[in-house]
This record gives structure tokens, C-alpha cells and sequence, in this order.
RNA sequence: CGGGGUGUGGCCCAGUUGGUCUAAGGCGUCUGGUUUGGGACCAGAAGAUCGAGAGUUCGAAUCUCUCCACCCCGACCA
């Protein structure tokens, strides 16, 4: 492992996906394994990854869902079931056809998502009404084999959270819908992360679904990433899967069913939305190390007291933060900055002798690069102002590049090719988006609730010129 | 699947008109010493079936053929 040596990352404006395999291999957040489209999760990666799940699994069991877990094989012919699920699926699935040294009768797939892996056996534990609403949800991988992977944004395999749930009626599980999306708007928020959350247009619905509503977020390029989805699923798969229940009319009927999930996807996003030229800045709810203590010494007397007072230190600090002390001998407190910043460790003390016999601490924060000198007594409140204080900033900075990079167009000529994200009146005509697609690599991203409601700003489609219906938002993406 | 590219110690890579290549250099690693306020320095050491196979040749990292793998750009997606 080398931890020594000057890391070279790209820079942001001269190639920005360049700029983020860097940062994702010098923060050691995962590197590529032997399986084509697989990642390795290094220990810093993954933790980021965990705190960003036990906030949503606080989330969802506050709100009353319950984990479960499902083999990660599926019978072939349960995918079948569903006629616009497999046709969405097919093309990226991992099939195993040999197990215990025999070919397979029934062909297994390796899940791309569980709607055919729980519903069979949703239909036998829900009977009557009584038994709904189910909501479950389960921490689970998956696996597509995509044609084009991407560290975090698009593996093969990836892990996630997928909640299942059921409804004795459409109004249920609709409303259900808004409330995860909403909960995953927050989750994004605690990342800092601003997002705009709306309908899917017909084209870019999940497959087998009726509605897909999504949560939409924006890269430092100016590109979309699609954050998290949360699908009304209508009776489609209760029909195939006979999930019905007796009501108090004494009648069968079938239930009504959503699917949502959030990946660690978010990740990538997190390094997208805030990364700089100098590697990862993260927010400090979800940075593995809140604050990292770099002591500086010149001789075996001068590192006594800067180790004691850091031990002190760090005593205090571990309270409340997740706070660490870079104890490696041998390495340079220039080196040992560079390699924390990378890194994205919101909050750096410096501790030198200077600190130690003036009872001071010099204090970096990494969401702007500054340093400043604080008396010791002063630190703990500081260092509660200055979390929020980063935690808030980054929020702010992301927001105001968002809200500054999408623009409002009338027809496709005034298509910027650096400006990606646009507002547009629009027909909704599939045929259309195909168009737009093909000539400038853009879909539609989300309709928004409120232009949902109201008329088009202009009542000619900017593609076809035939009758617009809504104002809808459009990117190119990741 | 289309377009482009690359395979040489752990990593980056030089070498590709065949010939002291018994494969250079940098980073990292190990040992010893000196260092430590913005990516330290010196000395020494270990580490390579040159992606695989076949062929041409006195001689192949280098030429020919076949295969394989991976990466990047597009379509797909959490």
C-alpha cells in the first residue's frame, strides 16, 4: 500500500470524469477489481456508505417499515412474468445456468432488483385486508450487467436498499410514494445535497411500472444524477403474481404496490456534487473522520508534549465527533495535510509546539481551505458552530450551482452544449425524446409537482412545435 | 453492440527500423541513518515467465497470425 510519494489528480475543468476516477483511487474510496464492471469498496468508501444507510434505515424504521431479506437468486420464469419487467431487465442480467456440478432444469437469475423474487411470496402472506399495508424493505446487492459501468455511479454489482410495499388502494400507495420521496430528498439533504424530485416521463419510467417519481441531483459538470426513484407499480405485478386480498366487502381485490430504492450510488454523487480540484470535500454527517489531528514535532521532547496535548485533545473531541489522530511516524505534516484533504476530512488541527505552550489549535477546515488560530478553552464551541458551519456551506454551494445551471429554452436550436440541464415546454411525445436523444444525448429528467399543475409556459412543444402539456426539466446525465 | 486505445516488477511507464535487453527510469516497498509548520533526504536491497498461444529467425518485448483481458467515448441504468 503506498502511502507516501506526491498523487496527482486531475483537474476538474480539463476532464472531469478523469477528475473523478482520481479521486475515487486517491481517497481510496474503491479501485477496480478482476471483474470487468466490479468494484473493490475500501474501508473509507464503504464507511461513507454506512453512514449514509444507518441514517435512512433510522428513517425508514421511524416510519413503521420492516427489513426483510430475500435469496439473491430468482427463478428465471418469475422475471418472465411481468412482460415490460423482463424486457427491461433481459439485456443486463446474470444468468446462472450450472450449480452443483449440473446444468440447471429452471435457470436462476441473479437479482437485478426483487419485484419477481417477493411477490410470489407477498401474495401468500397477504390475504385479507387486515394484512395490509405491507412494507418491507431490504439491504440487499444486486446485480446488472451494464453496458457501460462507472465506480459507485453504475457497477455490475451494487448494494442498495429496495422497500416492497402493498396497498389496499391506489390512493395508499400513491401518497406512499411522495413520502419516500420526500425521505430521500432529506437523506440527500443530510449529504448536503440539493435535489428537485418529480415524475419520470413515459420513456424513462421503470420498467413494469405505472408512475416512477425520481429525486434528481446535479454533478460540478453540470450533469444529472438520477439519486434515488420511488415507482407506483399499480396492479401490474399484483396481476401476475396474484397479490390479492378479501376486504371488508367481501370481495377479492388487488393490491396496490410501490417499489423504492436508494443505492450507494449516493456516493458517487457526494463526490460529484462537492469534490474540487484538491480530491473529496464531505459534508461532516457523513465523513468518516469529522476531525483528524496532525501533531508536529521536532525532536523526541517537543513530540512528548505535542502527542499529550493532541491525546487531550482527541479525549475531548471523541464525544462528540468522529475525530482521529495521525500518529505515522516518518511522513511530513505537509504530506499528512495533502493526504487528509484528499480524503475530504472536513475539520484539520494542527498541533505544534507553537499550539501547545500558547494553549492553541490551529483549525482547517477543508470546505474553503482556511485555517485559523483558536485558544483551547474557545475550541469546543467553535468546533460545534464550524461543523454546522460546513455542513450548511456545502449545502449552499451545491444549491447555488444548481439553481444557477438550468435555464429556460423555447426550442432546441438554443441548446447549449456546456449549459446541460434545461427548462422547456414540452408534448410529452415519446417520438420526440427520441429525437432529442439521438441528436443531442438528452432526456427528459423529471416533470416537477408544480408544472405538473399548471399550463406550459409556451404552448408549442420545443422540439415538435406541436401542443405542449407541461414544463418538464431536461439533462444530459450519468 | 459500434468507435477509439492499452497490455512490460505492487503502480506509472521507456524501449517496438529485430542483436551486449542478462529489460532502463520514476513512484511505492524493505533495511540503516538523517529529518518533520504545506506532498523530506542519503545509502543500500528485494521485486519482471515483457497479456496468452503459435509462427518467422542464428537471435523476438520488438516482426506475422490467432486468441484474451482491460480502459475510454456512445446506447442502458440505482
Amino acid at each position: 500500500m503506498s502511502i507516501t510519494g506526491k498523487k496527482t489528480i486531475t483537474k476538474q475543468a480539463t476532464d472531469f470524469p478523469q477528475w473523478y476516477q482520481d479521486v475515487v483511487r486517491e481517497a481510496e474510496l474503491a479501485e477496480p477489481s478482476e471483474v470487468r464492471g466490479c468494484g473493490i469498496v475500501r474501508p473509507y468508501g464503504l464507511k461513507i456508505w454506512e453512514l449514509i444507510k444507518a441514517e435512512l434505515s433510522r428513517r425508514l424504521e421511524e416510519d413503521g417499515v420492516e427489513n426483510v431479506y430475500f435469496p439473491i437468486f430468482v427463478p428465471l420464469a418469475n422475471l418472465e412474468a411481468e412482460k415490460d419487467h423482463v424486457q427491461g431487465f433481459a439485456p443486463e442480467l446474470a444468468v446462472v445456468t450450472h450449480a452443483g456440478g449440473k446444468e440447471l432444469e429452471n435457470k436462476l437469475v441473479i437479482r437485478p432488483t426483487s419485484e419477481a423474487a417477493m411477490y410470489k411470496t407477498y401474495a401468500r402472506w397477504i390475504q385479507s385486508y387486515q394484512d395490509l399495508p405491507l412494507r418491507l424493505n431490504q439491504w440487499a446487492n444486486v446485480v446488472r450487467w451494464e453496458k457501460r459501468p462507472r465506480a459507485f455511479l453504475r457497477w455490475s454489482e451494487f448494494l442498495w436498499q429496495e422497500g416492497h410495499t402493498a396497498f389496499a388502494n391506489e390512493e395508499e400507495a400513491r401518497s406512499e410514494v411522495q413520502k419516500m420521496t420526500q425521505i430521500y430528498q432529506d437523506i440527500y439533504k443530510f449529504m448536503a445535497i440539493p435535489s428537485l424530485a418529480g415524475q419520470k416521463s413515459e420513456s424513462e419510467k421503470f420498467a413494469g411500472a405505472v408512475a416512477t417519481t425520481t429525486v434528481e441531483l446535479m454533478s460540478r459538470d453540470g450533469k444529472a444524477i438520477q439519486g434515488a426513484t420511488s415507482h407506483y407499480l399499480g396492479t401490474n405485478f399484483a396481476k401476475v403474481f396474484n397479490v390479492n386480498y378479501l376486504g371488508a366487502d367481501g370481495q377479492s381485490h388487488l393490491v396496490h404496490q410501490n417499489s423504492w430504492g436508494l443505492s450507494w450510488r449516493a456516493v458517487g454523487a457526494l463526490i460529484m456534487v462537492h469534490g474540487d480540484d484538491n480530491g473529496l470535500r464531505l459534508p461532516p454527517n457523513v465523513a468518516p473522520i469529522q476531525i483528524i489531528i496532525v501533531p508536529i514535532y521536532r525532536d523526541d521532547d517537543g513530540q512528548r508534549q505535542v502527542l499529550a496535548y493532541c491525546q487531550e485533545l482527541e479525549q475531548t473531541l471523541q464525544k462528540k465527533y468522529r475525530v482521529k489522530i495521525d500518529r505515522r511516524q516518518n511522513l511530513s505534516p505537509g504530506f499528512k495535510f495533502n493526504h487528509w484533504e484528499i480524503r475530504g476530512v472536513p475539520v484539520r488541527l494542527e498541533i505544534g509546539l507553537q499550539e501547545v505552550n500558547k494553549k492553541e489549535v490551529t483549525v482547517f477546515r477543508r470546505d474553503d481551505d482556511r485555517k485559523e488560530l483558536i485558544s483551547r478553552v474557545n475550541l469546543d464551541n467553535y468546533l460545534v458552530n464550524l461543523i454546522s458551519e460546513i455542513q450548511d456551506n456545502l449545502y449552499q454551494q451545491a444549491q447555488n450551482f444548481f439553481t444557477g445551471h438550468i435555464k429556460r429554452i423555447e426550442n432546441w436550436e438554443e441548446i447549449d452544449k456546456q449549459q446541460v440541464w434545461f427548462e422547456a415546454s414540452w408534448s410529452e411525445d415519446p417520438e420526440t425524446e427520441k429525437q432529442l436523444k439521438e441528436k443531442y444525448g438528452i432526456v427528459s429528467r423529471l416533470l416537477l409537482p408544480e408544472n405538473a399543475q399548471r399550463a406550459p409556459k409556451n404552448k408549442k412543444c420545443f422540439i415538435s412545435g406541436q401542443e405542449a402539456k407541461h414544463d418538464w426539466l431536461f439533462a444530459r446525465s450519468y
